[in-house]
DNA sequence: CATTTGTTGTTCCATTTGGAACAATATGCG
DNA sequence: CGCATATTGTTCCAAATGGAACAACAAATG
């Protein structure tokens, strides 16, 4: 096809009114998609799904709301989440004895295997998306990027 | 609430397996979630709608087509969008005498104000969430964000 | 020029989503 | 203690969402 007449679409990464927030949610959602659709396709897992199995894989023991907060999304979608992956025994719950109203979430092994292989597919995707920067350039970028989100995990406490 | 006892939730920046890909979409959603709810409270635009408004701010004139291609959004949802606005005259549509299936969006007055408004929303937010960084470190990820955005462009071409 | 293939915008439909209300439990305060 | 307020997880319901099929048109190929 003839695209020389065609509008930049790019521009617009200039023209922003709000330039970090538009590039920082334009990366996300070329990474995000993309192996959201994959992992869909291969597994059947929705979002929520593989986003607790994510929170399950790095730390011994959570609740729905923690996951719920880490993730930024509501709790019914945790909720309903956790039921699908207790049935396919993905992960396991036990009530607090301390606190009746929650419960505790564990992964199971079953679970950690299906989380290993999916991030593949998201770190795979991250190097695509990342393969413009050398080696300095995205230490770089990692360090600022950690230090912006500890900063916003503090603000929204 | 006492909190000496509970789980340090962001510990995951550093231990999860993808952690650029994780660090960036935390921001995103840091970012999008509170002013998607605040632009929907006040303005009742869902987030098809507002991304509609926001590409045709930045270019004379586009397709519906152009506008999924910008977004990574379903060309059904940005068609649903169109219709919306069309309808509240933020925008208005005129046939392409070139090529008969598509039509050229272009935004009215009335759109372009609404934009204004929308985008302090996100403006503002993304001061919030990078406000632990200096003006240079800020310009640095700027510049990194720029070029990675810019090569996942030619690579989802 | 005829036929096949591709593109655009739309509608249909099933699924996902998230706000609101709810019951059960916990916490704060007089 | 007893009552008001907050929190957790859940269900309900309306809305948003995205894949698939479709009609209209365009481009490519023989």
């Amino acid at each position: 096809m003839d695209r020389s007449n065609d509008t930049d679409l790019t521009r617009i990464f200039d023209t922003i009114e709000y330039p970090e927030a538009y590039r920082v949610t334009y990366l996300a959602n070329a990474i995000v998609f993309p192996a959201y659709g994959e992992i869909k396709r291969d597994f059947g897992l929705v979002r929520a799904e593989y986003i607790l199995l994510a929170c399950l894989s790095h730390f011994d023991v959570l609740t729905a709301q923690e996951v719920a907060r880490i993730s930024r999304r509501p709790r019914n979608t945790i909720s309903r989440a956790v039921h699908r992956m207790l049935n396919e025994s993905y992960l396991e719950r036990s009530p607090d004895p301390a606190d009746g109203r929650q419960s505790k979430l564990k992964i199971t092994p079953k679970g950690r295997a299906l989380h290993d292989e999916i991030s593949g597919y998201l770190s795979r995707r991250q190097d695509e998306v990342l393969a413009a920067l050398n080696a300095e350039e995205r230490a770089t970028l990692t360090a600022l990027l950690k230090k912006a989100a500890l900063h916003t995990a503090k603000l929204d406490d």
